[in-house]
DNA sequence: AACTATTTATAAGA
DNA sequence: TTCTTATAAATAGTT
């Protein structure tokens, strides 16, 4: 779709069709990724290379998600791969304090220790399928919170940073404009000129104010 | 790409969602299909819309050949033996570009939701000590991923503004010592006093000098 | 579903 | 692989 039209069929120049593949899978899972996040959808692709190489891409759900679901829909021969995917849904997207979420990480650190200590210290083996998704899904919770927990507080930081950052160039211009009037009345009176060509004794003079 | 750019999240209007849906869902199998013939790829798709409808394109090849190839390339769910952790092994301490770092988070939780699967999977029963040793480290790395990359941005981000306000901070400093300067030697010549109690136009004054 | 003004994707070349 | 650029395609907003 460039420099001239293409024909739909196999590209014979290996050279050109390699690099028509790079770019062209590139291409295509970047569309993929946007038809889902555009459109709530999940979406699968996977892609061999004539070499066999693999790439995929799985957006709103997992690759193994996908295929168990798209079995289920076709009525797949073989078992689904799991019914892990099946169960379960919702652990509902939070809106918490920041300092609230710290205690419910430390909650879910807990719960997630408890978890892997149970599944090699109970005395009856392993832990259920339920035990299990429910492990799984508060993983995943779990990191969510840690990073908008992270999040919130450098945010914060650095919103804080930025307004010391305005009021100081206010400052610095206010000053400077006194400096001024003062050095006009000076020289009103007939007096020296003052210098106002300070040179700071500053590490990075030449950026002082070029904010 | 068209009348207007778009911002790459969920279309809230459900009619629009579901129109971009349609045409982009056709552009996407239309691209998948033209990757496989010019690039003699095997190309599997497989959309599910909001509401759960399948569409699917497989390419050179029936999609249940994908979804196989796709299970052995990936050391597939429940047939492999425990050979699952041990295939891809060591934790290196990553300095991945930002793009790099979702492809090994992927992978990291693909290989945790195999972990569990298998967990239960298996014929001769739970995960051994090993395993789930390691599934763990792999948990814990992979935290420590996110947390790494997301704090490198925002710390360097504070790092910049704190300098920035170092040098505001001396540059106000300085120009205080100048106007003293200036007055005094204004005093000296028996001139009327200049006040230095200057009430800054800032939105904060009181906070100006108090860092 | 059709129509276009625009945005994107990308073929070719470096 | 990556970058650039001219051009082909895709598609957002409208009708």
């Amino acid at each position: 779709m460039a420099r001239g039209k293409i024909q739909l069929k196999r590209i014979e120049n290996p050279v050109h069709r390699q690099v028509t593949f790079c770019k062209r899978r590139t291409g295509l899972l970047k569309k993929a990724k946007e038809l889902s996040v555009l459109c709530d959808a999940k979406v699968g692709v996977v892609i061999f290379s004539p070499q066999g190489k693999l790439f995929e891409l799985a957006a709103k759900g997992t690759m193994d998600g996908i295929i168990d679901k798209y079995m289920k829909c076709t009525g797949g021969g073989r078992g689904s791969s799991s019914a892990i995917f099946t169960a379960q849904e919702q652990l509902q997207p939070p809106n918490l304090e920041p300092k609230d979420e710290v205690n419910v990480l430390k909650r879910e650190i807990e719960m997630l220790q408890k978890g892997i200590r149970y599944m090699f210290g109970g005395g009856d083996g392993a832990m259920n399928l339920e035990e299990l998704l429910l492990l799984e899904k508060h993983l995943e919770f779990w990191i969510s919170q840690i990073r908008s927990a992270k999040m919130e507080i450098m945010l914060q930081e650095i919103q804080s940073l930025r307004n010391k950052e305005g009021v100081l160039k206010n400052a610095n211009k206010f000053l400077l404009e006194k400096i001024e009037e003062n050095n006009n009345s000076i020289l009103d009176a007939n007096f020296t000129t003052v210098d106002t060509n300070y040179s700071y004794p500053l590490t990075m003079p030449s950026e002082i104010f070029q904010f």
